[in-house]
DNA sequence: TATATATTCTTAATATCTAAACTAATTTAT
DNA sequence: ATAAATTAGTTTAGATATTAAGAATATATA
């Protein structure tokens, strides 16, 4: 059998942990876990949106999702509305103090990809980007 | 800020998925977690190794190894004998079930790679791998 | 030799993953 | 119009992740 070095998944792994190292110190310093801030991201980019299509979006399953909608509606960052067609539905958005906490870590965030741009190098970037589409878009 | 899949980790993060759909169902019908197989090849590749040595080859923390490694040896794969010259440390490796388990999924495990080669392209997987190592090697 | 420090491994607490079962609301087919 | 199938979301149970703290052993240094 194949080395053990040489499996895809675990490479992708290690290079999934080097590239999070970027971020995971801010991450912590407000509080915020890896899950809970794709959810964020997620939330930000598509606005409006209900928890299946979010956990299709990062990732997540839904009965994790669960948990970990209820903790940032706790601690204020996202709101929920049922829909008035289907009361199946449930739509998430993010609040004000979600938007604020965007505002203050924008910043930091460019300048890591910035760095790391640079460290690694502008085109092997995007290549790694085109080749890792191609991947995911596979129909395994 | 970035948009939302422009993220690195979140890329490798798909890619990862879908490259463990390859070996997910396999590893289901034999009662082996995606973890629990990681602990296994690396023993299979290594021999004898201790905790803290096999924590740093499968990406898993110590905390979680010492649960996964109590499984492991309760299901007969794996067991440990205490270091003669240093009591803090234990050695792992492979029992003869465990070596079976593998001469039974070995055949599969390639198959999957095989095809899955076939399908993306071997020169496009070569890349991918240097791409992935170069990553994983920068000191970030 | 006695104390301090380092290292390995484990435990504890909370969060998340995974699969399966469940509830409630809606849709489809008769 | 109503039973059956489907869908959204949650709960449950067991495994794993993460961080901090603790226990046991080893080493260094006064």
């Amino acid at each position: 059998m194949r080395k053990f070095e040489d499996s895809l998944p675990l490479q992708l792994l290690k290079a999934r942990e080097t590239s999070m190292a970027l971020f995971r110190p801010m991450l912590q310093e407000n509080n915020v876990t890896e899950q809970q801030w794709r959810v964020l991201r997620a939330l930000k980019a598509f606005g409006e949106l209900e928890s299946k299509q979010l956990a299709e979006h990062c990732c997540i399953l839904s009965p994790s999702l669960t948990g970990i909608i209820k903790r940032l509606e706790l601690q204020g960052y996202i709101k929920r509305k049922k829909s008035d067609e289907d009361q199946r539905r449930t739509l998430l958005s993010l609040t004000d103090q979600a938007l604020s906490l965007f505002e203050r870590l924008s910043p930091d965030v460019e300048a890591q990809y910035q760095a790391f741009t640079e460290l690694y190098g502008e085109e092997k970037l995007k290549q790694l980007t085109k080749l890792l589409k191609e991947l995911t878009d596979l129909k395994v």
